[in-house]
DNA sequence: CCTCCGAACTAAAACGTTTTCGATACCTTA
DNA sequence: TAAGGTATCGAAAACGTTTTAGTTCGGAGG
């Protein structure tokens, strides 16, 4: 491994001149600055990376907390697409992405000595437990922390809108002619209490009265639960003309069922998912959907989390809401009612 | 933050005695020990990964080389599962994972000099262009590093085994008693070309003639290849009685154009797909797949690029097949012919 | 001519560990 | 009792970098 040391000796200046120049310090002579750099060139310098953080405390490194207890994780595409965006983006300003997980070196440790152990400038927080007090430990910590989904008291969030989405779409479905909406929701997480609270707002300034069971609870991301509930829909004396539900992918378990009692999407029952998975846009009919811009979403959780981490005095904890988009699809239809 | 120094000075002990006694050396008295890690205990130390790695040069930390031009990347399936698994194997062993892209602090360098900026142990790499010169100076220099479902030289490759998995199809598709059988494949990989070579020679095996127009290109994960390619083999004069897709994602294009046709799977054509993932076991029909052990590709990638770091001098390279398991589901009808 | 200043550079300390090589004291053994 | 062995501990160097606090020297200003 070539060291400063060796460039110094080799160019015939101190190592202290050296590292000067090679990070571009004003200090130090225009032609001097200019052999260096051709040296280190040469001999294929490249820093050590624990050595400077060990001067630093810069790490360049942000670490990502993504624990799911549904086992779904990386498979789940939301959450991939939103990892994803964050890595390219956080890539494109100079810092690496490390998984932080509870045991390092066959150890066990709590997230937050995980992240100081590892030096982690930031820490990105998504797809958790909220209540786990390691979690909290975590974003009580100095380090600076972006959480997704979910405000913790004042700390920084990054929010996709799930209020207006459920708007949207009760909005959308509405003007497509339907009264009598469905919704079969996730479990009980901040993200459904928008998505509920967003669809009963709508559905009171449109007029619309949801009876109770019309109303039913399922699971994310879970075909089977979301399947049961469209049954229940089904079988009930006056179900409803269109049903929501809590993401694309758990719509195919109403799918099934839907194509199980002989109906014909949309010409018998509309529907609608969530989310905007590429899934969905190749299902046909064509999935009516809100699809979340997971990009955004991605980036400013980085770009938030490196300015926290920059501008540590002066950065002030903030919420950001990223809107989405109505895809209308195919699958609700209109209806004169 | 604590140091060892101030572990030293509260216990009495010095700085030497003090590390080996945390790190379990043998010739610490047992007394002072169990001393020290109390004080180290109460005061909430946690090593410095930096420090340590400084003179150790061992940074458990492992990269993974992880770019896909389609723009799926972390959001297909198959691979993310592989990724995750990688991550919980890497966790158990006591390892961190860290991404390793082409730019850090804003300034491009190679993924061989990221990794050793990062001081990275070893690196998986997956699902990147395996032509890429920096992919091959990395493979290539004294970092070790694991290939997952491709084969470069004689470095360590964990590989799903593709012959087999189209062999295995193909066989339950004959027993079933299809003589038809119709192969959309992916791209030209080397992936493909395996499952190309088992699709043939089973078809070889049981006295089955493929006709040429039965092989049809199409892309990975891209529904509107494949439910073209689809519509090509349905307008034959004499059709297919049985279609491959190139993975389970990709089929829904085919099904798509299906039912476009007025047919019913599995009544009126019979499907697979391949990777058996969490998609093709909620679809009605169920769907016949190939499922790929994403979680023994993981675990094993982890593992002996770990026992190639722990075991440096004699440590072999090989190769690892890793077979899967056919879901026969519902979409294959039992025919007579 | 003296003083002062700034530009260009350097010596050395520091970051927090691990590790090598002793040092000390106590215990065996001949 | 003397020599040797062993168990336990410590001093100091080292890892590769950044940074602080100079040092040197030439020139400007009075």
């Amino acid at each position: 491994m070539v060291t400063i040391k060796d460039i110094s000796k080799k160019s015939g200046f101190s190592t202290s001149t050296v590292s000067k120049a090679l990070n571009g310090s004003s200090e130090i002579g225009e032609e001097t600055s200019e052999l260096i750099k051709k040296v280190a060139n040469e001999m294929g310098y490249f820093p050590n990376a624990a050595a400077r953080l060990l001067k630093t405390k810069q790490s360049n490194n942000i670490g990502v907390l993504f624990i799911d207890e549904m086992q779904s994780g990386l498979a789940h595409e939301y959450f991939s697409a939103v990892l994803n965006s964050v890595k390219d983006e956080a890539e494109r300003l100079g810092y690496d992405m490390t998984f932080i997980s509870r045991n390092i070196g066959r150890k066990p440790m709590s997230y937050y000595n995980h992240c100081k152990y590892r030096n982690c400038d930031g820490v990105v927080i998504a797809c958790v437990d909220f209540n786990d007090p390691e979690v909290v430990e975590l974003i009580q910590s100095e380090i600076p922390t972006v959480t997704i989904d979910h405000i913790f008291n004042d700390c920084t969030a990054i929010m996709s809108d799930n209020l207006k989405g459920a708007s949207a779409l009760v909005q959308h479905i509405y003007d497509m002619g339907h009264r009598k909406i469905a919704f079969i929701h996730g479990e009980n997480t901040s993200v459904t209490q928008r998505r509920l609270s967003g669809f009963y707002s709508t559905c009171r300034k449109l007029g619309i009265s949801v009876p109770n069971d019309y109303i039913k609870p399922a699971r994310y991301h879970d075909p089977k639960s979301s399947g049961l509930a469209t049954r229940e829909l089904l079988n009930l004396k006056d179900p409803p003309s269109c049903i929501m539900y809590p993401d694309d992918f758990s719509f195919i378990g109403g799918m099934n069922e839907i194509e199980k009692h002989g109906l014909k999407i949309p010409d018998d029952i509309s529907v609608a998912g969530y989310d905007g998975i590429y899934l969905s846009q190749v299902l046909r009919p064509q999935l009516c959907t809100f699809k979340q811009n997971t990009e955004a979403l991605g980036k400013e959780a980085a770009r938030n989390l490196i300015a926290a981490i920059t501008d540590r005095k002066t950065f002030v904890p903030k919420q950001i809401w990223i809107e989405g988009e109505l895809l209308a699809g195919k699958s609700v239809k209109k209806i004169d009612f």
